[in-house]
DNA sequence: GGAAACTTTCAACCCGCTCGAAGGTCAAGC
DNA sequence: GCTTGACCTTCGAGCGGGTTGAAAGTTTCC
């Protein structure tokens, strides 16, 4: 089983059958839904193999790029690091191990999402107090207040290297 | 002025908040909680005021700096960025209008948190559906096979500028 | 006088883009 | 032939919130 029979399908969908189309730049965002800028950056990350270009040194795009730039946005869309990205584009739908890989990845993927989403669940129980405690109406602000009293009361140390972690 | 004259004042500030008392910059990051380079960090960013420098150019922390750090890093903790963290820094505990910006800011700030909250939600959903349809006992692997297939019907395009928003 | 343990500054790196500047290329209209 | 405008190219900087490292100065102890 070759590739172009695993993605003929998949590029007929894409587009009308054109075979062997080549697109510019920004064809093959409008195509793709990613913008010029990202898909040079995308390339620069080695994520898109080096494609052809043309006599004038335009980049150009065939219907499997168009589809690979997909795949980055389908798994981006997932909030996957391009490092994921990078390693599931390697994979081989009909292999045993990259199988194992892929769910591999997912798990620990998934892993990382439920982490920070209990993160942000217990953070949003504590603003939610902190913010019920004010309706000013008081002499002193209790939103204030309490941020100082927190300041004077934290614990020693969070764990290195993660003082808010705003990132997933 | 001795080593040991700088030490003291920490021992004090354990049991009793010593007046007057000065520190180095890794102590203060001990008190505090706040790396040396964080210190700097924050100072760079403008939400210290300029310390007092010895003679020797060496930045001086007094308590009230000690206990500004502590208000950062609690305000960190709940994930505020530095901006809002600079907006509470100003804020005067009895002052009417201070308190409602403090509710604003905290308002703001909770939305943004239930924003992403719903989103991890979301796509805590979607990962488990994308896990749950693969063992890895079919002839091609269900994960990449879904990923491949939600490449080509992926919509005209995601809000612009957020294909993934990993940063909350 | 030498090592250890501080301090200083500045610069680069992380991630995943996004934007802007400066210049090359190409088709259409005058 | 010349201009206009819409593309394309490369390169470099900026975002947030730091972390890490190099190179050099200070202080203390042995």
């Amino acid at each position: 089983m070759t590739m172009s029979t695993i993605l003929m399908p998949i590029i007929a969908m894409v587009t009308k059958p054109a075979i062997n189309a080549h697109y510019l730049i920004s064809q093959a965002a409008a195509l793709s839904g990613v913008t010029s800028a990202n898909i040079r950056f995308y390339e620069k990350e080695k994520l898109l193999s080096p494609q052809g270009r043309s006599d004038n040194s335009y980049r150009i795009y065939s219907n499997s790029d168009i589809h690979r730039l997909r795949f980055i946005r389908a798994c981006r869309a997932l909030d996957m690091s391009l490092d994921e990205v990078r390693t599931l584009l390697r994979l081989d739908l009909y292999s045993k191990a990259d199988c194992a890989t892929a769910r591999g990845a997912l798990d620990e993927h998934l892993a990382h999402v439920r982490e920070r989403l209990n993160e942000l669940k217990a953070l949003e129980k504590d603003l939610k107090a902190l913010r019920g405690r004010c309706d000013g109406m008081d002499m002193t602000c209790h939103i204030i207040e309490a941020l100082h009293e927190r300041a004077d009361s934290l614990p020693k140390k969070s764990r290195p290297g993660q003082a808010g972690k705003r990132h997933v």
